[in-house]
DNA sequence: ATCACCTGTGGGAGCGCTCCCACAGTACCT
DNA sequence: AGGTACTGTGGGAGCGCTCCCACAGGTGAT
């Protein structure tokens, strides 16, 4: 039994036990002070903290976790091939709006794939074995079975972007309505008589308000709508450059373009540059995202800014929220769990 | 007593007991089998699977770590100001090559941004609870504390590049001084003459080894190295500008300019052109990183290729080769501890 | 003085695993 | 026949916490 006694396997760290002989109280005064109980005098709150100081004590989160049957983590969860995500700056915004809100909590943050089949069948894994106290979903399609595992498993998530006009999840997007709406208002303002739009995959809620801002603008203006002018690309700069070319033969007499992200405006780009047409003397150019690709493009791309970073942060805040108040959700409506973030245009010179 | 016996507080989820009792054999039993241990009876370790199955049994994370004082876990640590990181791909793509990798293991990835004290201060007491089992380093400057207290709290790291040409970490590093020659070689063979170096921050080692490639390649073809060709930027895009103002001013015949970064190159880029240079024709242009800038630059950047993606997935495989061989460290020397992987030319318009 | 009720505190029990000792059973030697 | 050495198995002890019951000592009403 000596052997026992003697292993220390924790590597020699301190344990609530010693700091607790240490400052001569009881272990559960300890848990008190470390978890900021208020049931604890200021005397012995000192002598505790002097003790934890002295030792360097720092709590053991696996036993914690065992014993309070919770994480202190969640889960950023994007459910993509990973290529799509990192092409463009969103994943990296909102990912630092989230660590930035994570950064005042003590929480940790687990970054999880789940673009192949393999790794989805790890995803499901982790949340069966609940490693996680909620989770971050960015990305979403509108048929992911993803959702119901989580609803099922009564793991708190919270949405970035909704699936459709009737989102269930608590949500944060952006107001792609109005994004796509100024950015032909400004087209119009330009002077822009024959607006198209390069649409992104229809299947993305999102895209699909992108439209409708676009219908809107120009409806509002009086303008015709001409649904020949309205081309899906899938987001993609191939995409782009395929729709573009779509739009140039169908319509060859456009003078402006509205693209439903920054790559898709790349690809355009090179179609119309290869067609003769100059930037923005003949077509004006408009995209989505304000990626860095629109900083760098020649000339610099107008686009559509989304206050991604402060998405991020909503997002974490709304998943903090779920995780504390864990009272019978249907007593809760969902007013006050969707955020709709305003959008902004940026004017460069391709407009 | 029947209170506690029903509590039940980790949702209803089966527990190793209660898989045994399922499959009739032992607790121990079914711990060998979910952990592939080979003293098990094919008959046995069937029985338990069935178990297993049957129940959807997933083991409790928590219980695991604070059993075996492992956590199954490790972090990928961003010692940089989140913003200069996801400008680049190179972020991305490592983190795309330790996904790929770590998807063959049954780790978690935690990503750890501490580019700021509080984040910093935050790490310290992640790394001091020994919340993981290894730290995968990314991007480091030769002055950080973190790899020290890393090693005084004795946890395995891998490092992403050297600080120095005798680093003492295991890392994983490209081939930057063929890199930067193979820049040089190739505006040789373009039949540049007066070949600038737009370096970048010289307290970084690759960047030095990249100025180390282009001294080297100019030597190689017989030509003089004009020191003043070599201006120091700070791989930002202002840094690309100054320095290239800077060159033109002190050398305005040269005829190529070979820039440490991409997003230096289109700082030179701007310069260039304001100062009527054309691109190719008057000078020619090598960027560094082939990042997404390079391709939608105009004209189309060449650029030096990283295989980050590769030294990605290899800094993990050290990282879990250092968890996994705990022996005494002096007992193993560095030799198969750090790799060099090459880099390649990837050649477009600018050149 | 008696009772009720606070506040602050100690420590038992338990979370679900892994580790390892003990031991039954079998196989192979001398 | 008796040893020796495996292989396979069961289960006690323990990891470091949190939860919660029990209780000491104080305070104020009766």
């Amino acid at each position: 039994m000596a052997v026992h006694g003697a292993r220390s396997r924790s590597g020699g760290r301190p344990t609530l036990e010693e700091v607790a002989a240490r400052a001569g109280v009881g272990r559960g005064t300890v848990s008190r002070v470390i978890n900021g109980s208020p049931r604890v005098s200021d005397a012995t709150r000192a002598a505790v903290e002097a003790a934890v100081a002295e030792l360097g004590y720092v709590p053991n989160t696996a036993a914690r976790a065992l014993a309070a049957n919770r994480t202190d983590a969640i889960a950023l969860v994007v459910p993509e091939p990973e290529t799509r995500f990192f092409a463009e700056p969103y994943f990296s915004d909102m990912l630092r709006g989230v660590g930035a809100a994570l950064s005042e909590t003590e929480m940790q943050l687990l970054l999880i794939f789940a673009g192949s089949d393999r790794e989805r069948a790890r995803l499901a894994q982790y949340l069966a074995a609940h490693r996680v106290d909620g989770v971050l979903l960015v990305s979403v399609h509108a048929d992911d079975p993803l959702p119901d595992l989580l609803a099922q498993l009564e793991i708190p998530a919270v949405i970035s972007g909704r699936r459709s006009a009737d989102e269930t999840l608590p949500s944060v997007d952006s107001d792609n309505f109005g994004g796509g709406r100024f950015a032909v208002e400004h087209l119009i303002a330009q002077g822009r008589r024959t607006i198209a739009h390069l649409a992104g995959r229809l299947d993305v809620f999102g895209a699909q308000r992108r439209v409708d801002g676009y219908r809107a603008a120009l409806r509002e203006a009086g303008h015709e709508v001409d649904e020949r002018l309205v081309v899906a690309g899938d987001f993609t700069e191939e995409g782009g450059r395929r729709a573009m070319k779509e739009l140039l033969a169908v319509r060859p007499d456009l003078d402006a373009v509205f693209a439903g992200s920054d790559v898709m405006a790349a690809g355009a780009r090179q179609v119309l540059r290869e067609a003769g047409r100059r930037i923005p003397d003949d077509v004006a150019l408009v995209g989505y995202d304000d990626s860095a690709i629109a900083r760098h493009m020649d000339p610099p791309l107008t686009s559509v800014r989304q206050p991604i970073e402060d998405m991020g942060r909503a997002m974490l805040d709304l998943l903090m929220d779920e995780i504390a108040d864990r009272r019978p959700a249907a007593s809760r409506g969902l007013e006050r769990r969707q955020l709709v973030l305003p959008t902004e245009l940026v004017a460069r010179q391709s407009s």
